[in-house]
DNA sequence: CCACGGATTGGCT
DNA sequence: GCCAATCCGTGGA
């Protein structure tokens, strides 16, 4: 399998949001390769989007959104979660992906591990895998993506997607997106029907 | 099962 | 000063 090229990333973010579905997520740390595969994502689409971070121009804290399709957008939020983003379309646009949900493959344990509060006493069932990754804060802890990992090219060894078959069109749910108060009409939400993984 | 509220920092109005 | 692209524990049905 190889990696996702620019291309697959500097296209419209509606689109690469719902072929982000079904890719491989890799991220490496010290060691440990977590590996995890994308069932949820919403788009952020900029100045057209009041939901967006950019929605009112550039700032300190948004500029790797507008650095184009292929950088990692990491945020901080309610004082004390961090969500990654899938930068889309061409530099300057403003956009991204918000990686929601992943099912874990690879790295189980440590994940584990690295979800303190849970503290599963089990890591190898498919309960106790599931409140992993089921969420965008979630996510970022198993996998220890915090603020030095905001604006990294995913074409590096750090963290990178992985390509993977396209999915049916029939496979794909689309709905309106998750805990926002702008936009809330907007159904930029996919996810992969029926899977066990998606945060709701 | 569902609804609600607290946690806790930093960005921006 | 207000409040957020969230999560988790609690309490009731």
């Amino acid at each position: 399998m190889n990696k996702l090229p620019p291309s697959f990333y500097q296209r419209p973010t509606l689109t690469v949001a719902r072929e982000l579905l079904g890719k491989f997520f890799v991220r490496r740390h010290k060691g440990t390769r977590f590996v995890g595969r994308i069932v949820e994502t919403e788009a952020y689409r900029g100045k057209l989007d009041p939901a967006s971070h950019t929605y009112r121009g550039k700032t300190k804290r948004n500029e790797v959104m507008y650095w184009g399709g292929g950088h990692l957008y990491v945020y901080f939020t309610y004082g004390m979660h961090f969500c990654a983003n899938i930068v889309t379309g061409k530099e300057g646009s403003g956009e991204a992906v918000l990686i929601r949900a992943l099912e874990p493959l690879e790295g189980i344990d440590i994940m584990a591990k690295n979800r303190a509060r849970t503290r599963p006493k089990r890591t190898n069932t498919t309960s106790a895998r599931r409140n992993l990754t089921n969420g965008p804060a979630k996510l970022c802890e198993a996998l220890l993506i915090r603020r030095e990992q905001n604006g990294i090219s995913l074409l590096g060894d750090e963290i990178y997607l992985l390509d993977a078959p396209p999915l049916h069109a029939a496979e794909v749910a689309r709905s309106t997106r998750i805990g926002i108060k702008n936009g809330k009409e907007k159904r930029w939400r996919f996810a992969i029907k029926g899977n066990r993984w998606v945060s709701r």
